[in-house]
RNA sequence: CGGGGUGUAGCGCAGCCCGGUUAGCGCGCGUCGUUCGGGACGACGAGGCCGGAGGUUCGAAUCCUCUCACCCCGACCA
């Protein structure tokens, strides 16, 4: 929807990617080159000395092997090639969802599978500004995404050229803090300049009758995205999932005994779960007689359902309903006539509240530090994020993450000019930059 | 790729060192009864090529060799 809002549109390219265009752009090529899952053969045939296994046929092997897409530059820019001529082909914004490989030599659950979906935005723009400006952009409709509906605070910046996308000329990226004091790269948004035109020979006819590169972008978040969720905001009874994320905001457990019991209860839920649904909350009513109330308790919790409605006997004689909150695991009777604007108006209450206490969290694990010592001690005993001068340098960079296994996970955007002297070398700094043991 | 570990019932594990009736425990599962406002209780019951192959032995979950898979740590991580 969001996409939409911005006025890209989905569309879907192959996931196999020859490798002579895998190539074409140098940089991306080597970046990527390390964790490539390769097809070298289109057919098996049965083991001549064991029937009931399969082998590679080795008469089936490519003329030319194909990549499984790490990212999908490589093959849309081939694409694009084609389809621009002239400025009035520009921009063109489109956005994939699709799988991509990354053979990582270890990975880790929901933050770095070896395959793992996500959307890919992939722009063409006739200006270097517009293509900045579409950036930035995308970079801010992924915080918003992660602010207002995963109710996780981040923090937008660039990375530093190490940190780089290979074949981006600048990355700009959000970042997220986890409970455990990690920092988590929450998605990203590459300004390509000419590369990729360049090496696929994308030229367009300017206003001005010249013929001149294309600018591009590309940008992307994946299923990574469920991990940041999860270690964001669960606690040790489970998921607490955010009202405008949950499949289910509310679930209604009838407490009864016998089947007439069960049938009182439910004429009152069932005109109740159709005002809720009128006022668009998702709701579901469990009257499962399989399981017990306290075992549904147990599980919506842990399933992470915002708010938990459970009525029975005493409430149909007083006319409530217990009401209980994931966020905050509080509870609370209220008269049956006010629930649904109650529930309306905690679906925003907790969406808020669980923001605020992440960034409450957050806020407190950016710790502003002045020497290498004070870096090390802060890092080791609280970690989060250590906002430190840096001199710029790559190499100064790389001395920090060999001696602490902390990286700079950004220079904010939001920052204020302060000059001052790097916490490792001493030398000059134009300003504070965030370092983190990232995931 | 280096280091460490684990494969035994659907899940989690004990048993292995020191070989020996019918391989055990918890959860889960089935039936019946009592329960039902925070993961109920009791009784009965079902469920195992002990990861795979080979070997030693009268006898192997247990010892030996090989092998496969998975997990953790590290290197790596646009």
């Amino acid at each position: 929807k969001m996409f939409k809002e911005t006025g890209h549109q989905n569309a879907y390219f192959p996931l196999f990617v020859p490798k002579s265009l895998f190539e074409a752009e140098e940089k991306n090529a080597e970046g990527f080159a390390k964790e490539c899952a390769v097809v070298t053969h289109y057919r098996l045939k049965t083991d001549p000395e064991d029937p009931k296994k399969l082998i590679v046929d080795p008469e089936a092997k490519l003329e030319e092997e194909l990549v499984v897409r790490p990212t999908s530059e490589a093959l849309i820019w081939n694409t694009y090639k084609n389809w621009i001529q002239s400025y009035r082909d520009l921009p063109i914004l489109i956005n994939q969802w699709a799988n991509v490989v990354r053979w990582e030599m270890r990975t880790r659950l929901f933050l770095r599978t070896a395959e793992f979906l996500w959307q890919e935005g992939h722009t063409a723009h006739a200006t270097k500004k517009e293509a900045i400006a579409e950036t930035a952009q995308m970079n801010s409709v992924y915080a918003e995404f992660a602010e207002n509906f995963m109710s996780m605070p981040v923090i937008q910046g660039k990375k530093t050229e190490s940190e780089r996308f290979a074949g981006a000329e600048e990355t700009y990226c959000i970042e997220a803090l986890m409970q455990d004091g990690k920092a988590l790269q929450a998605g990203t948004s590459h300004f390509l300049g000419q590369n990729f035109a360049k090496a696929f020979d994308v030229k367009f006819a300017s206003k001005e009758g010249k013929l001149e590169y294309v600018w591009a972008t590309s940008w992307g978040v994946s299923t990574r995205l469920m991990g940041a969720l999860i270690m964001t905001h669960s606690d040790d009874k489970g998921l607490v999932l955010p009202p405008k994320l949950a499949p289910y905001q509310v679930v209604i457990v009838p407490i009864y005994k016998g089947e007439e019991q069960l049938a009182e209860i439910s004429k009152v839920v069932n005109k109740l779960v159709v005002e809720l649904r009128l006022e668009g909350i998702s709701v579901k009513y469990d009257d499962r007689d399989t399981h017990k109330p306290g075992w549904k308790f147990a599980q919506y919790e842990l399933q992470g359902v915002p708010v938990r409605l459970a009525i029975g006997p005493k409430d149909l004689e007083k006319g409530t309903i217990e009401l209980a909150r994931r966020d905050t695991l509080t509870k609370e009777f209220v008269q049956q006539e006010e629930i649904v604007q109650k529930v309306k108006s905690l679906m925003v209450e907790i969406q808020n509240n669980l923001f605020q206490r992440v960034l409450a969290f957050r806020n407190e694990h950016i710790t502003e530090v002045n020497d290498f010592e004070e870096f090390k001690k802060v890092l080791k005993t609280k970690g989060g994020f250590l906002s430190a001068h840096w001199d710029g340098t790559a190499e100064t960079e790389e001395k920090i993450k060999e001696l602490t296994k902390a990286t700079i996970r950004c220079i904010p955007f939001e920052r204020e000019e302060e000059p001052g002297t790097c916490v490792f070398s001493g030398k000059p700094s134009q300003g504070r930059v965030l370092f983190a043991k990232a995931y």
